[in-house]
DNA sequence: TCTTTTATCGAACAAATGTTTTAATAAAAC
DNA sequence: GTTTTATTAAAACATTTGTTCGATAAAAGA
């Protein structure tokens, strides 16, 4: 008895494009980005990603590693990418209507616009799920989005000073929750418009979502 | 060798409460509140429930059966409490404001006012948990959703008559946006509050989304 | 050139999963 | 009073899970 006819342990030949890390993390990215962290096996990725099993213990320590290397290559880039256009709101000069506006946009449209480039159009829906269905430990990291949320409401209370914090909590989660809508439930909104909604153009929904917004913000409190 | 200490085997002396049913249901409602489906194990409901590990399959067949027995549970109560608050608002009187919001509220208020209640808390979490994380034959018993919404489109083209319908799609959309934010990120909503906002009062929360979509909702489609 | 390090693979492993089987018992039906 | 049926619990089972192991080969360093 010689060697089985399909051995081949071991190196292959050559490593040809190599960045199995890379792959693992694009693959992983893309079956997250439908399906929950439980329901896509370590296998499944690797197959995927065409390497070996081994490898996502071998890069990343677990599969919880992995997650955590997902994460921290996802979210920094647009959290930076929120800040500065923050950054670029606060120094604006005009209406009230429009400073709002210029900062709920901040807010939104860095992950509008991401959730439909092709290259990182898993992240969003990746980076909304992982919070729902990730690892304690994760989960924890992700909330601290909480921590970055804060300027934001600093922000609109600066341009909104007449309105009690409270009430600025609650629209933002308002408006947050919207955003969310956008990654979860589009299949709703698209079949319900047999087709006619669709988020092809981030550009023209930024606008409707804002639109749709400002004036739930700018109103006054209501006192019930 | 007599039999082992701990053997008690078959039938329990007494059912006491019985409905093993029941308990069963109650406890993976309350677990699969805030696990996902497939975070929750079988033993662990059971172990909950305090029943046999195989009271599962004997009572539902099999875990899937289990959550779908839940869903019909859970699902009807609501879709019919909306329908009836719906019938109500299209007969009712009075400036278009008016209509539109009894109209909103009729959507709203069963879901927000029951995931207060004690008895069914855990209910609306769970259902929005399984349209995200179910097996593919729930999550297409649950898109049926889109059925149940129809009336509420036709209600409001009925109530804005000039707004063209692609926008009624959009705005519902994010109508029911908030109002999923409001089972699923609770949570950041109370942390960046500082615990001053919170879902206690569902008859507050319900008038506090309402004043926050009306406007937008009423207000004439912009064209960009 | 020889040795060490790095990277990869498939096999093997222990733990956990959903399900099935078996045994037991109480109540109902006969 | 006997048989049947329904209901339960625990053990056994097959599968799948994430992880580790041993082998192997290329790359890097001496």
């Amino acid at each position: 008895m010689t060697d089985s006819p399909n051995r081949k342990r071991g190196r292959p030949p050559l490593p040809i494009d190599n960045e199995t890390r890379e792959r693992i993390l694009n693959a992983a990215q893309r079956l997250f980005a439908d399906r929950s962290f439980t329901q896509v096996s370590v296998r499944e990725i690797t197959d995927t990603a065409g390497v070996g099993i081994a490898a996502i213990n071998y890069h990343f320590g677990s599969k919880d590693g992995l997650l955590r290397a997902l994460f921290q290559r996802a979210a920094p880039t647009l959290l930076a990418e929120r800040k500065q256009l923050l950054k670029v709101a606060k120094t604006l000069e005009g209406s009230t209507p429009k400073r709002v506006r210029a900062i709920l946009h901040a807010l939104l449209a860095p992950v509008i616009r991401w959730s439909s480039l092709e290259a990182t159009q898993t992240n969003v829906p990746f980076l909304v799920r992982v919070q729902l269905d990730g690892p304690d430990e994760i989960r924890a990291l992700g909330e601290s989005e909480t921590g970055h949320l804060k300027p934001f409401v600093r922000a609109l209370h600066e341009a909104l000073p007449e309105l009690p914090m409270t009430e600025i909590y609650w629209r933002l989660q308002f408006v947050l929750g919207i955003e969310h809508s956008l990654h979860q439930e589009v299949k709703r909104l698209e079949s319900l418009s047999s087709g006619a909604c669709n988020l092809d153009e981030p550009d023209a929904v930024i606008e409707r979502v804002l639109d749709f917004v400002l004036p739930g913000m700018l109103a006054p409190a209501n006192s019930h």
